[in-house]
DNA sequence: CTGAAAGCGCTTACAG
DNA sequence: CTGAAAGCGCTTACAG
């Protein structure tokens, strides 16, 4: 008798099994219009009875609505952003299944969004989260050419765009502040893709601490786009060596990871010889002696507060429209 | 004249504009029934020019279907295994759109099925991947008795059910002999979750190595369950160094990135003192100094495969119930 | 408080 | 070869 195959019922079954119109069932589940508390618990006791759920995508149909939110992750990425796109993803999803939302993935690489357009034009979804942003970015312009709902999970400038994001300027302010204290004042900065949003956020609290002591940094220590790989880190690492760097700054821990491989070949002590750090901690340094001093972000609250946001759009709830979460400064034995 | 808010037009617009029935221009979009190659051009240019695209909503609901899949990843994972899910799930959503399904995603703990169990109930999806098999696995229990369609990455012994994997078995058997065949005859194994289906295949191939040159593993040297941080780790590499081991082997690159820091904090040279080798290469390992030994494995074309099968399956085709797709060897200097 | 009916945007026997 | 009609499983004015 149990797990019988038993087929789909409908709201049709129920409502022949009580008695009532499927009007009555529909009510009593959603909750609205008058329907008489008692006709109501028995409906709801029977569908409890019987487990019965109602067909979203029907719902859905007769509400033009599909509860799919679609979350859009970077087609390229280093191992380190992975770590960050898979807490937030968590954090969306766990958000979204509370309101009985589902996730759908898309993976788009900055110059094709067809994945994305896809999704949009096959109705799919209500709204949309996208996971990085860009200084020109193709697919904030193109959602609003769509009048789509979105969020953004890192900032822009685009007006009236939803966004939510960690405040990377002012985390990076900090953290060179401190090493500023500390005396490290030829501090080199590697930094990821310009095109990034992010990275120019980073860029702009380092420049902000040593505006702050009434300095300027040795603007030919400021190394941008290292990310294309471990020439170009390297490349870097060794002008700044050569330019007497006391500290070097790591825009993320790929970067970083390149870095530290970089002066142990080369048989340079961190943090005698020179200091490092990184603007972005993944699980990537872990292992690494010593220990590397770093930024810390909650990704998955990020994940979550996104969501939350896209959920409150697409019921016409207003909505704060840039959201700063808060980060922590994490001090260890390569800046000591 | 363009982008001007032109509200979702629909398949009643198109028939009405065209004179012909709402039938008619389905016909002619879906290719089935019989219909007039001229009628046919015609709805076809038209849509073409007017940019209509069917609400594969309302398609579904008409057909029973949703075009969406469900890939469901582990909640709980490590760095190293995020990679591995990441490319399979791009290869998941890139096969899955040319055939104009999207993917949803769940993310389950072992321990908690409800995401996927609402998917299910809601009707979401018409089958679903699972990204991880374990020896027991109640996600494998649940989808059979919901009799979905469902398609493995990871094998599994539960009959009845489409896989794809790797060859992990004869990877690691093959890693193995060669470094039998270097005459490193001390190999102490340090395994993950017993619980994986994945793992045992891998101690399995490892002994496979040892049986064919009539010759058998040190049990004592044997050690699972070293996923579960830093600390295990530790102590199983200290009893390996004390029995003597002359090579570790390593089911991932999370254990092997513990092992390596360890080795060195104790000064131990590797490959020197000892070698070590690890059954699942990452990007995790790749600023190691010396390089390391690994097997390694297309996760991307897993996800393709995998996608394609269940497709398959869902249109009824038949397919192959086991797939085992190739691996590589890769040795570099942790086992000179 | 409850129900009959129309509608969401498609598909698909069934006729012609 | 083409169309009118019923149906997929819901929701929601509109009446009563």
């Amino acid at each position: 008798m149990e797990g019988e195959g038993q087929e789909k019922i409908t709201i049709a079954d129920v409502a022949d099994a009580l008695g009532v119109s499927k009007t009555t069932v529909s009510r009593a589940i959603s909750g609205k219009g008058r329907i008489g508390a008692a006709t109501r618990q028995r409906v709801l006791d029977y569908i409890e009875a019987h487990d019965y759920k109602p067909n979203v995508i029907a719902k859905g149909l007769a509400q033009s609505k599909t509860y799919n939110l679609c979350a859009v992750m970077p087609g390229e990425y280093d191992i380190v952003d992975l770590n960050f796109f898979q807490e937030c993803l968590f954090g969306i999803q766990e958000t979204a299944g509370v309101m009985e939302y589902d996730v759908l993935i898309s993976i788009c690489k900055r110059s094709d969004l067809s994945p994305l357009e896809r999704i949009i034009s096959n109705h799919k979804v209500d709204g949309i989260i996208l996971m990085r942003t860009y200084m020109e970015d193709p697919q904030i312009e193109f959602l609003q050419q769509k009048k789509m709902h979105f969020v953004t999970i890192g900032s822009t400038l685009y007006p009236d765009v939803v966004q939510v994001d960690h405040s990377h300027k002012n985390a990076c302010k900090e953290l060179t502040s401190i090493l500023l204290m500390k005396q490290f004042k030829r501090i080199a900065l590697l930094g990821g893709d310009e095109g990034h949003f992010v990275n120019q956020s980073r860029l702009y609290g380092f420049r902000e601490a040593y505006e702050e002591i009434g300095e300027k940094p040795d603007e030919s220590m400021i190394y941008m786009n290292c990310d294309g790989g471990s020439y170009a880190v390297e490349r870097s690492v060794n002008e700044a060596l050569e330019k007497k760097a006391d500290c070097i700054l790591c825009m993320d821990d790929a970067v970083a990871g390149h870095v530290l491989r970089i002066l142990r070949e080369e048989h340079i002590k961190v943090p005698e010889d020179i200091r490092v750090a990184s603007f972005y901690n993944s699980m990537m340094l872990e292992n690494n002696i010593p220990s590397v001093t770093s930024l810390s972000f909650d990704a998955r609250e990020l994940g979550q507060v996104a969501c939350r946001t896209l959920l409150d759009m697409i019921e016409g709830k207003s909505v704060e429209p840039c959201r700063l979460l808060s980060y922590e400064v994490v001090l260890k034995e390569s800046t000591k």
